[in-house]
DNA sequence: CAATGGTATATCGCATACTATTTTCGGGCA
DNA sequence: TGCCCGAAAATAGTATGCGATATACCATTG
């Protein structure tokens, strides 16, 4: 944890520790390293950090804050727990951002800016291909960030990144059956040919289909004629 | 800001120095008595309230990740600047946010979960009629805030508790002119008439001029039959 | 006079120590 | 045996101090 002498001198501090340790502890809990309802202890924390606990509490003020920890005061810190309501909830408030944030894309028409989502949709596929569930959800995360930051719409990205956190956590406590993560790589792709194609309507009800999947339906989205059907239809 | 030797003695510290620092800046912020730009150090703030600096940084990494002060590393912090642009992402996020909101309400089609809509509404009007500007503010994010409690959907809630401190700001710094907020009072009324009466599509029409007003359109949403017309045309 | 560099000051980042509260756990009692 | 109570341990909340970095100001030079 400790900077090298040569960085010390050099004066390339660029992380804080709390950055660091923030960074860190997100890591683990969206790895699956912490699980749902761990406890976390400061002091713990920080000896094995090598660092006092004021880093490792301004890192944890950060990880309650989105979402990630839950703060008993004057009691220990856990891994938030996400129930099957919760569950629900948060994919139906993802389902809202993205479907705004995929609505100003097709708004732009940009190919400059569906890009970074292409890329990400075939690192997905590739990681999927290659065994790598963990990397796999990496890269979803990357690819629905992209569609935010590509929104232009500076606040949807903010706001998007931070709740992403808590899909995040979401998908791994869900473990969710491989097949179903080749249908989700798939439909990456469907989604940006659509977005391409300018059919917004297809977009929506395909980002229902994505993200609402079999939680139950309750932000379903009218089907329109000619909307999606099937991949590659367009 | 010490606590009495009662509050003392019987154990009654609800609140930690963070908390009570954190919601004092909040309002001093919000209530326009720190402006925009404003620096803010974090010594000075201590000895104001006569506490170390350790639960002033924490208050102030929160409102940090609230989007209220920008902290910058090893410098000073300060109240941050909304420009127009970012004004227009805000009322953009919001109206998608609200509009998830309104519909699950129209959905729900529950008296009793729109009462809370009522009385704030009522509240800002009264404050309104008083001149009390700062009042009137304060009531209108409680019926906006009363909309996403009142949707069911708790993640909504906690997502846009949040994202209104960034609203407030706005509202604070755009110094609407009060006809303007004399409209907006009426429109609180007609939203809850019009969701009683179960037509979303004209309650979106209305948040959208509700929420995007003078900004200049960039989400507007499609004017349909029998949507929002005037004032109590239900 | 403008630009550049250097020094002083302001301010934050983190470590350490202390205090207050909560949790835990074991022993006494019904 | 189960429950309550109290003491001890665990843990977070806050204060203070030091060191590091950024900012501001002034002198020096072209």
């Amino acid at each position: 944890m400790a900077l090298s002498p040569t960085e010390r001198a050099i004066g390339l501090m660029r992380q804080s520790y709390a950055d660091q340790v923030y960074n860190h502890i997100k890591a683990m809990i969206l790895s699956g390293n912490l699980r749902q309802g761990d406890k976390i202890v400061e002091d713990k924390i920080a000896k094995r950090f090598g660092v006092s606990r004021t880093p490792i509490r301004e890192a944890l003020t950060r990880l309650q804050l989105y979402g990630l920890v839950h703060l008993q005061p004057r009691s220990y810190a856990e891994v938030v727990t996400i129930d099957g309501s919760e569950a629900r909830d948060i994919a139906d408030v993802r389902f809202h951002l993205e479907r705004m944030a995929f609505g100003l894309l097709v708004e732009r028409n940009d190919a400059a800016t569906i890009e970074p989502l292409q890329r990400a949709a075939a690192d997905a596929r590739r990681a999927l291909d290659g065994g790598d569930r963990a990397g796999y959800f990496e890269h979803d995360s990357t690819f629905h960030i992209a569609a935010a930051e590509g929104s232009g719409n500076g606040e949807l990205a903010l706001l998007y990144r931070r709740f992403e956190n808590k899909v995040q956590l979401l998908r791994i406590a869900q473990e969710v059956p491989i097949e179903r993560l080749e249908i989700y790589a798939q439909q990456h792709f469907d989604l940006i040919d659509l977005v391409a194609a300018g059919r917004g309507a297809a977009v929506d009800e395909l980002l229902n289909v994505h993200i609402i999947h079999d939680l139950g339906p309750r932000s379903a989205v009218a089907s329109a004629p000619g909307g999606y059907r099937t991949v590659r239809d367009s």
